[in-house]
DNA sequence: AACCCCCCCAACCGCCGCTTG
DNA sequence: CCAAGCGGCGGTTGGGGGGGT
């Protein structure tokens, strides 16, 4: 299908935008609301392509943008977040009131692309401590960076800030999404290769330890131990019920439900151990969306 | 002071999925 | 059912500012 383009592309004004062209939007805005940008760029008076007045709208002229300086926690929380969701910025700026998309992915891009790398990668799926980032330092994000954006929030089981009733909704149906579908290229890397079985029937094969294990070390693998001996103790202290690997077989299938909404179901085949982040990621994922007494073992 | 280089980030571009007629 | 429109998203670009020489 061919699309028409969203404006012409002659004599449109390209570049930043000025004062004057900001307070006409705005104000446009406060009066029709937003939405139906071509309708914005033609009648507002703005000689600027539809795209570009949402841009300019969502990323900085609509009230509650939070401009400056991403602090720790909000770091902590965009690299939690990453290791999660991958380059899902949207998705990650949802979870940080205030920012936008483009910020966190221009943070991330020019901040902490280098410590942490591309999501593109498999055996980015855990965090990577390289050169750049330093064996403590990553200790110290495990064990020290656990703090929410608002400190009245209360926390799930990583130390990700649990969702709101309304927000659950919305993140549930994108994660079960991206979990069943690997929807893009990042997804499809940390998960397409797991997959075995029909659509309803997420099955994570048992060679996982070959794309996740590569280039594990001992020290980084008993770090994610420890992780996870302190997450499950925090767990067994608020009394919530997770998957736990059997340890005799090394076998465990575990469900994971929206409640009330589609719901995926997760059979996991884990090695006990061997690959404790992709276990660890997914609790922190069902802790992610509240769901910790529904990620029980089967 | 002038030039160059690098980095940051605002903005653009193209693709995709959903909606609408 | 299909074509077209629209909005959303992630990748990429390039202008401008700051630092170095």
């Amino acid at each position: 299908m061919v699309r028409s383009p969203c404006c012409a592309k002659v004599g449109i004004n390209k570049g930043a935008w000025s004062s004057q062209e900001d307070e006409i939007l705005i104000n446009y805005v406060k009066i029709h609301g937003e939405g139906k940008w071509r309708k914005v760029a033609q009648n507002a008076g703005l000689n600027r392509c539809a795209k570009s007045c949402r841009f300019r709208w969502l990323n900085y002229l609509r009230p509650g943008i939070k401009r400056g300086d991403i602090t720790k926690d909000e770091e902590d929380l965009i690299i939690r977040l990453h290791q999660l969701l991958g380059n899902r910025w949207a998705l990650i700026a949802g979870r940080l009131p205030g920012r936008t998309d483009n910020e966190i992915k221009n943070y991330w891009n020019t901040n902490l692309a280098k410590n942490f790398g591309s999501f593109s990668s498999r055996s980015s799926c855990k965090m990577k401590f390289d050169q750049d980032l330093g064996v403590q330092e990553y200790q110290d994000h495990i064990t020290m960076n656990h703090s929410p954006v608002d400190p009245n929030e209360p926390l799930g089981i990583s130390g990700i800030p649990i969702l709101k009733e309304e927000e659950k909704p919305l993140l549930a149906n994108e994660s079960t999404s991206f979990i069943k579908n690997g929807s893009n290229d990042h997804g499809q890397d940390m998960f397409s290769s797991l997959l075995v079985g029909d659509d309803d029937d997420l099955s994570f094969l048992m060679s996982i330890d070959t794309d996740f294990g590569e280039g594990v070390t001992d020290f980084d693998l008993q770090l994610f131990r420890d992780d996870q001996a302190a997450v499950r103790q925090e767990n067994d202290d608020l009394g919530i019920i997770v998957s736990r690997v059997d340890s005799n077989d090394g076998i465990s299938s575990s469900s994971l439900h929206s409640s009330g909404h589609d719901q995926v179901k997760v059979e996991r085949g884990l090695m006990s151990g061997q690959i404790p982040s992709l276990d660890l990621e997914l609790k922190k994922l069902a802790s992610f969306l509240d769901l910790e007494d529904d990620w029980t073992e089967l």
